[in-house]
DNA sequence: GCCCGGTTTCGAAGCGCTTCGACTCACCAC
DNA sequence: GTGGTGAGTCGAAGCGCTTCGAAACCGGGC
């Protein structure tokens, strides 16, 4: 292995000053420098990541908590991963992958071990167990998502409430007054997952304050099950017109569902979607969408989490507006 | 923080000791043992990661190389990935992660900082850049996927070619006489990757030994590249009553097609899958098929990763065999 | 010619752990 | 008794890095 002693003894320079070089934590003249890079280079010198840790007490790692739960929509969460460790990475840090089934306990482990330096939170529920160990860690994290208590804590999201909202106002305005939320799976909300929450109460008070009528349901994501409800649906609201999509999974049942029933997108029936926009683009017709942007989320979360580990003082709460992209399945 | 100094005080005997019981490399009498652990929990103590680490060079965390291309099906991957998360810890190992838009540096860069003790690597090409990288790193790895040569390298895959000889000897069996592979998406071909090629390869060869006709078409994932794909190869193909369909995320546009097409399963045409067993029993009909057991190789790997760190004897070259489990979608 | 301030570099301490050799006790065989 | 043995424990060295204080150097002003 390459130490740091061997680059000094090339360049011909004290051990400090290569780590000085190489961290940037003083100034060093020019030329020293460029002779520290060449040796680093031609030696392929890696500093020892624990070794740096140790001394450093910083790990250069942060913490990807990832719990496993039922109807969740893995592209989407693929996305958050990606772009949450390709954000990590322009950073300098690497992504350690915590996935929750070691629950509460994990948490403590790796902040306590001093292998991250920070803790990235998804799929976080209204009353998660996580947030009160979160709280007393000595680590910083970001949730993306939001608790029912969010107090001394750093949370992202989109604005789900006004996501929904929006929808139901693009909805009105082309002149409907019957919509309907075809939601998440039933266990996302049992589980009480703010996102799914926010959504519906926006979307239920939009509609209050627009003077549409409304109803909600929660959808499975398989075929069956959604020919099932969406069926239903309409036959218990036949007056219905406009569907708000928020399930990401369920969503090209959806559209096939109204076909094979008659019903044409958008002159029967409008379609609007919560999910991402490629998603959308990519079905026929391509849906009129409010974003999800995963990997805007992503990224935002990792500067937030880097903003504290710099200790500059951070918004406690971020919730990015949501953008509505008008397509076919919405069009009069 | 709390130091394995402060255990020793407040057990009442040297560092060393502590170590010795926590690590358990020496023996130890039971009764001190039972009063360090006592301390260790009396005062939450977690061993620092980087500490052990430099002291120990072994630093607990094996990297998943994870690159992000197009075509690949997400929850698969994604399953992949916990199964391996879990199995990891397990063996009292983490997971840090590497999207492999880093490409080969990023293999240095974990491995040569002694961020990682080893590596496991996905979606392996035929002719994949990090292999050669991966032969020359002084760490160990085990790759999930075969490259055209596997010189010097662990791998592990399901038994692909196999997969797809045992799904035409299965339709053979039941009479038909000439198949079809609906397989992965063209990208997932162009840039080589070994179990597509090698399902299409037993395929081929299996049709040919059993006296079937049968042809091969890559398919996109969206419905109407489905849809259009489908219809083509029933037209072209008329006398085709057996599909094997290669492609996850196509799978329930497939079933669909063929049931707004008017095609019966299993009556017109018989159906088997290759993709995890969940989903083939989610569909309607359940579709018969080719387990691709995520869970099973991803623990698979890490044990055989644990074992190379072990300095065990590991095997090269590791197919697991396919298991065929009839469902609806083939019986006469 | 000397002092002073700033810049650049050096040397040594120390981060928290593991590990090796050595020490201490019992205990047993002779 | 004495020597040998093995189990249990201790102490110190050292892993490779960062960081702090101090040394060395370089001009510029007097």
């Amino acid at each position: 292995m390459v130490t740091i002693a061997d680059v000094a003894r090339h360049a011909g320079v004290a051990p400090s000053t290569v780590s000085y070089v190489l961290t940037g934590r003083r100034s060093i003249s020019s030329a020293t420098k460029a002779r520290v890079e060449a040796s680093v280079r031609a030696l392929g010198y890696h500093p020892h990541a624990g070794a740096r840790s140790l001394a450093s007490n910083r790990a250069n790692v942060l913490a990807l908590v990832l719990p496993m739960r039922e109807g969740m929509h893995m592209p989407v969460l693929m996305q958050f991963v990606v772009a949450v460790a390709n954000a990590a990475r322009r950073h300098d840090h690497d992504v350690l992958l915590v996935t929750a089934d070691q629950g509460a306990a994990g948490l403590r482990r790796v902040a306590g071990s001093a292998q991250v330096d920070g803790l990235l939170v998804m799929d976080v529920e209204m009353h998660d167990e996580r947030v009160p160990v979160l709280r007393d860690l000595d680590r910083p994290s970001v949730l993306i998502g939001f608790p029912a208590d969010a107090a001394g804590l750093t949370c992202v999201d989109l604005d789900f409430a006004e996501a929904g909202s929006r929808c139901v106002d693009h909805l009105a305005d082309l002149g409907h007054t019957y919509v309907a939320l075809v939601g998440a799976p039933r266990a996302v909300y049992q589980r009480d997952t703010g996102f799914a929450h926010r959504t519906m109460a926006g979307f239920s008070a939009a509609a209050m304050r627009r003077g549409v009528s409304s109803t909600t349901l929660p959808t499975e994501t398989d075929h069956e099950s959604v020919r099932v409800a969406i069926t239903g649906l309409l036959e218990r609201h036949p007056a219905v017109t406009g569907l708000v999509v928020h399930n990401e999974a369920a969503l090209p049942s959806v559209v096939e569902v109204l076909r094979s029933l008659g019903r044409k997108v958008p002159d029967d029936v409008a379609v609007i979607a919560i999910c991402p926009d490629d998603q959308a683009e990519r079905l026929m017709p391509p849906l009129t969408s409010v974003a999800v942007p995963a990997e805007q989320l992503g990224h935002h979360a990792v500067a937030l989490l880097m903003a504290k580990l710099d200790r500059t003082p951070t918004p406690p709460l971020t919730l990015l507006p949501p953008r509505l992209t008008e397509r076919a399945s919405t069009t009069r």
